[in-house]
DNA sequence: GTTAAAATATTATAATCATCATATTAACTG
DNA sequence: CAGTTAATATGATGATTATAATATTTTAAC
């Protein structure tokens, strides 16, 4: 067989990899499929010998972000010892660094409103995803359901917000009350 | 002159009403002029007589569509004479009805992820009209301004998981423990 | 009724898209 | 180096889009 062994797996990871960073940036219905395989160095022609169709590789974009996002946030954790993982965690989410690098950037907030739009095996790739961040920030957090539930809910909120207006200082202050609220949450939980 | 006094502003009218649900429902980018035109029962040919582009609608559409928002909630909170009115706006924002009635509930939600890759004007215009929901909310419930920031991008993130995902049960969970996490924001606030 | 302006509809344009068919290239095997 | 075939590129298709130009309809005023 032509073409070394495990080529065409590194080709397809290299889409997805193209695919998760323009997603995360410009969304799902605004980024083109030759957008996509013009940032993983392949033209448009190639795409259907890799993936079924769009919303295929979209699902394995949003499952190779959300594993992308909670290692960082592994890493992230694991930096500063002095204090709680999930204090560094919420602090890293609620930046203005992770709010301002979307394309490294976590996909929640990016689709949240775009997804309930699209096709029913998409959303239920997200539901997937979600409730694996949930899963991931809960246990971190040593918190309930319901708690770990509203902490993820007000972090996304404000990471979409903060990204969405235009006033750099409206910006910057929803993720400071943002990071404020999330201690709260965390603390009241224990209390 | 033909056509009836206030024609075309009452025409004007039903564009940016018809624009405005199906933004809530489906978003800016997913919309094409021709189903609004429709929506509004025209065709869309005519368009461009009464506004001057695509953007200018979407910036017109989102004042209506807060304009309307606050109308209703204000109603909302009208309506229960025998709780704090922030308790009843907060209830039926995080209800399951608003989750399901897209068409007329908040615009926030469905457009927070889209917003971010739209034009600087349209970003300006959201930003405005997010500061206006902002100062409603925060006014209601008598709070500082950190605590409504706070305030808002749960109730914003919230809906929009909710929105987003395709499980019913961890759709009104997250609902549930968003109101009791605004409920919690709101009391702490005043400790 | 006729007219004329305003409002709307029809049609056109050029771009972009997902998807598909076909042609070309690359590289392992012998 | 030649042959084979997987991988990729080129090019095509048909749909949809925002926008614009032109044609048609509507209706108030005479």
């Amino acid at each position: 067989m032509p073409y070394p062994e495990g080529h065409k797996l590194k080709v397809r990871k290299h889409i997805i990899t193209s695919a998760a960073k323009a997603f995360r940036t410009h969304g799902v219905r605004n980024i083109s499929l030759p957008y996509i395989m013009k940032g993983a160095g392949l033209t448009h022609g190639g795409f259907y010998s890799h993936f079924e169709n769009k919303d295929q590789l979209v699902i394995e974009a949003c499952h190779f972000a959300i594993s992308d996002t909670i290692e960082l946030l592994k890493k992230v954790a694991d930096k500063h010892e002095d204090q709680p993982k999930i204090q560094s965690v919420i602090e890293f989410y609620l930046s203005s660094v992770h709010r301002d690098q979307t394309e490294i950037g976590c996909i929640l907030p990016a689709l949240s409103g775009e997804i309930s739009q699209l096709s029913e095996e998409i959303r239920n790739a997200y539901t997937r995803e979600f409730k694996r961040f949930l899963e991931f920030i809960t246990d971190m957090a040593k918190v309930d359901a319901s708690t770990g539930y509203a902490l993820v809910s007000s972090m996304v909120g404000t990471v979409a917000l903060a990204r969405a207006v235009s006033d750099p200082k409206l910006s910057d202050d929803l993720l400071l009350a943002g990071k404020t609220q999330a201690k709260l949450i965390i603390a009241s939980s224990k209390g």
